[in-house]
DNA sequence: TCCAAATATCTAGCGCTGCTAGGAACACGA
DNA sequence: TCGTGTTCCTAGCAGCGCTAGATATTTGGA
């Protein structure tokens, strides 16, 4: 009985393994360096050990995605307890969204370009994914007045990512990236 | 004199048709679909033909990318010049935005997923991009009020940018999709 | 204690990718 | 008609994600 269980501990330390060492792979040198053979030399096990814990390699990917989406939701959390001003909480919580975006790129990568088969906007959705859309909504509760703060929300969180989007791949000019950002939240406060 | 033009118009034109087989076999099954083996089976010539005319793949995709742009400033044109209120003009253009990226999934990947390397926010930019935000430029001029055009142009861009993209991922649910541009266009009018 | 069954893991290889070196075939000017 | 220079193709490299089949390793029963 024992025996069994520390087994099953030492499968779920591996599993953790591999995704930790993935994701700081893939920080350290992007996921175009992040090959299975490498993947497994670093955990020092050999290829086919990757795939009895994971269907595949977007599988290990969306792994590190929902660790990202729990980063940025616990990010985004403290950002929005910084302050009692709605105002200043909206600006708080954008400005961690960016920041973190900013700090992992590779983690960002996953969460929002990599990866296409995680479930989003269902009940099925990791809980860090629902945490990080329930900040959102959260800090644009004050400033809905007559309209959904579910709509809005997603609005804002388009907005930030398209910012982020764009900046990242080149086609904005990074010097008035807050400008931007403050013009964007001027105008979604209404 | 006229045997070597014509040797170079003869090298045009399959520089032109290697881009736009390239194109026609992205929309019809996907970039991941786009291998140098099966477009040079389908252009008829060898694959090492291809790097005679680009430096590797990421130039035919940028070259299809760039098509891509000139089609969305047309598409962008034409929406902005079928009012002359700009509210509706604001609304017009929006829409062709996600309609274009709605009709040409792969293109907007190009344009705005598989490529890194195309200049953008400087003068060797191709045309056609800064036609394409000259429009958006044009079209919120009406609506700037006291804050720089140029901003509230690339704030908008981002918005749409970012709704196409999430949307398209998965990220948030299809069914509301027109009354979140509706709310974003509300929001950003002021 | 020893052996067979089950489990865990590795070696080797498949078909694919982007890309390129080197040689064959061609059209050209003299 | 004959070198010459260009154009193009054949063949191959190193790497990718992934997997079948063989090999260790551990386990439980006689």
């Amino acid at each position: 009985m024992s025996i069994q269980a520390r087994r099953e501990r030492e499968r779920a330390d591996r599993e953790r393994l591999i995704v930790s060492v993935a994701r700081e792979l893939a920080e350290a040198e992007g996921w175009e360096a992040v090959t299975t053979r490498r993947l497994a030399e670093r955990v020092e096990y050999s290829q086919p050990v990757l795939y009895s814990h994971f269907k595949g390699k977007d599988a290990i990917v969306a792994a590190v995605a929902v660790e990202g989406f729990a980063d940025l939701a616990a990010k985004m959390r403290a950002a929005r307890g910084s302050t009692r001003s709605p105002q200043r909480a909206l600006a708080a919580v954008a400005a961690a969204y960016i920041a973190f975006a900013e700090e992992h790129p590779a983690l960002y990568d996953a969460m929002f370009n990599q990866l296409v088969s995680l479930p989003f906007a269902t009940p099925e959705a990791p809980a860090a994914l629902h945490a990080g859309f329930d900040e959102l909504r959260q800090v644009v509760r004050p400033i809905a007045a007559d309209d959904d703060v579910d709509l809005l929300a997603e609005v804002l969180w388009s907005g930030l990512h398209g910012l982020v989007s764009l900046t990242r791949g080149g086609r904005l000019p990074r010097p008035d990236h807050e400008r931007r950002l403050a013009l964007l939240l001027s105008r979604l406060s209404g």
